[in-house]
DNA sequence: GATACAAGCGGAGGCGCCTCCGCTTGTTAT
DNA sequence: ATAACAAGCGGAGGCGCCTCCGCTTGTATC
């Protein structure tokens, strides 16, 4: 049994990460991610480390102190969007009425999926290593998605006889097809008619407002 | 239909590779790809290629002019090995008594393949877009094994109800066993002890000489 | 041999990766 | 407030990657 040292008697602040870091780290934390996540969604997962540090308006050593692989910052990253991503399926769920708020989503989990082609190498990586933060990320998104298609249901802007699981799979069509230039705007059109369908068979027929 | 550029009455020297380079270029190229065979067997793939340019006494341009990415030269590097490998069996064929022949062999495929652990990826970014390449490396070393095989059954030296797609697979449990630090002798006894397997079984009791 | 020129060479230069360690600063205890 | 110190910072430095282009050299032709 080693000695341990005295272990301050630190009890405030979980604060937003896991350890709780100093006030300063912390700030530099949070921006090298967002910094981190604009630049892989413009450069891709090669993005030059060095760049984010300088955005960041840190040094590149306090980036390699908070991440000591660029695989460390590719999956912190990809996490954070995932739960943005799931987190924008509640706040739709209030605001809008459920039909739209499932489309928006849709459109939202499409754009969000093409960008992160790129890190799948990275990913790899860390889900050989490290599965079990895979299935938590990986298990939030359909069942955000199947809290969105069930209200939709519910209130009888959708069709009854498709369950959430199909529509993944149709999307996951959308967004795997041979990406061509005009990429974006296809899959925005697929999403919508996708979304069509999904209305035909509604028991009501949806207005404007709810 | 493009004009083509004089092309030169060449006729002579198809020389050692493909296409026929000036000789300079051709000593270069065959110095490179020697010197990175060992580093690459020393440092494994992530050997710097600029060593590797200085070991071959010439500028990191030139490496980069006959190879334009690490890939590509593992990958030459990697089929000469191959090569050399299987032209081994031939010659220990013509030189050794066939059970011994194919022990030795044997020793020296292991000992080959344990290198190449780290190639695996590099050559599998290959892979993916030029598999014909591998098909036919690939299937010249089963082919040696068979061989080799087929010659010692027919000299009654080793068993006869074994083929050498069994001892291939023999061999792979072999070196795709956990490689504990004593791993290089380790496969060694294993590979003796597979060849005393096979010999138990011949119907000749091998002496020394033939 | 001399000439001409394409083929080939090589290394400087610009960039990125990553480590290391002396300096700064937030935090805690007084 | 002040002191003390651990936590955190940052960037210089060493290395590797890769490109680019002016210089060298092998080869063909006469």
């Amino acid at each position: 049994m080693a000695v341990q040292s005295p272990a301050p008697s630190r009890s405030r602040k979980p604060a937003s990460s896991r350890k709780s870091l100093r006030a300063d780290a912390q700030r530099n934390r949070d921006k090298l991610i967002e910094v981190a996540a604009a630049a892989f969604a413009e450069h891709g997962v090669e993005a030059s480390l060095e760049e984010i540090a300088r955005g960041a308006g840190v040094g590149i050593g306090t980036l390699y102190r908070h991440f000591p692989t660029r695989e460390h910052l590719v999956e912190v990253v990809y996490r954070r969007e995932v739960e943005l991503l799931c987190a924008a399926a509640d706040e739709l769920a209030q605001r809008e009425r459920p039909d739209i708020a499932l489309e928006q989503w849709m459109q939202r989990f499409v754009g969000y999926i093409a960008t992160k082609r790129g890190m799948a190498n990275s990913l790899q990586l860390l889900y050989a290593t490290n599965s079990q933060l895979f299935a938590k990320t990986s298990g939030m998104v359909p069942q955000a998605l199947h809290r969105l298609v069930e209200a939709a249901a519910a209130a009888g802007l959708i069709r009854r006889d498709i369950e959430s699981g199909d529509v993944l799979q149709a999307l996951s069509g959308i967004y795997s097809a041979p990406n061509s230039p005009d990429w974006r705007d296809r899959s925005r059109r697929l999403v919508r008619l996708l979304m069509d369908g999904l209305r035909s068979g509604a028991s009501k027929k949806p207005r404007k407002a709810n």
